[in-house]
DNA sequence: GAACAAAACTTGACTCATTCAAGAAAACAG
DNA sequence: CTGTTTTCTTGAATGAGTCAAGTTTTGTTC
């Protein structure tokens, strides 16, 4: 969890300019990995008082393209980041609540980046979703027949 | 790719009422793999004349539910379909063109099932998306400076 | 094969994440 | 400090998808 000044020099390396959305935005997710976009502007909203939705998804479409955040965006959940970016690692998600888990890549880069057949493809990334019930909702049954998961958090 | 009649006996052997949209939307999956929902409205108006879109959701819906037909939706696209259920594959996707071709699943249920740690949740699914460009997209470049991939289809 | 209950479809309004656009404010190089 | 460029604000628009009420169709039962 880096410091402001931290985070700062993070992104005057990435040559973008410094300013009080951006550390804020990437502040908040650093400390709320997988949160989605909402979530990220309310926690901006608590540390800096107003700011405007579309300064913040200005600031996560910014950061993304830099490569300081990774968007992911599960089937049927809004947009997530996070910002582990240095590894290629992959994710659970819950079927029942949405519920996002962090999952080492388990097989390196062999099989894992390497399709059968690429189709004349030009391959750069391999997305791994796994899809199941996270601990909590395997405890407690709620109905799981739709396909679809459920869009909402925790 | 079923005959009509034999649609009509894929929706009855699910225990699905046969009517005029539930035919053509399953025969347009077929027909067209990974059409999005717009495409497949305009492709059962093709066959029908007026549907309402709200009949092919409702239609999509159900046939997903049954496990006729699976829903995909890489990042940044729109919902599609695809009536290959029977096997476990995987979609490359083109970040440029949103292109997406099927590939086997290269690698069998075991390390594509399993990841290194499932963080007490109980996996069901293994979703594999490779993002790359299709080649004609490698051969005609374009900005693909976005992380986000392109929303439109061919 | 008519009548009925359940499931599907139509219509039309609505939601809400995301985008667009134009002007004001802030960052930073010189 | 000044100017240029980038970023932020404001407010409206877009559009895939959903909701809800009423009508039609399906398939079953008598």
């Amino acid at each position: 969890m880096p410091s402001s000044p931290e985070i700062e020099q993070i992104l005057r390396h990435a040559q973008l300019r410094v300013t009080r959305p951006r550390i804020a935005v990437l502040n908040a997710v650093h400390e709320h990995p997988h949160a989605d976009t909402n979530s990220i502007i309310d926690e901006v909203r608590r540390q800096l008082g107003e700011v405007s939705h579309q300064a913040v998804y200005d600031v996560l479409q910014a950061l993304t393209t830099a490569g300081l955040v990774r968007r992911i965006q599960p089937s049927g959940s809004l947009a997530r980041y996070e910002a582990r970016v240095a590894d290629n690692h992959h994710h659970i998600v819950c079927r029942a609540c949405g519920a996002v888990a962090d999952v080492d890549c388990a097989v390196g880069f062999a099989p894992c980046l390497t399709p059968s057949e690429a189709h004349g493809y030009a391959i750069d990334e391999a997305e791994v979703i796994y899809w199941g019930l996270c601990s909590s909702c395997s405890a407690s049954p709620v109905d799981v027949t739709a396909t679809i998961p459920a869009t909402h958090t925790h």
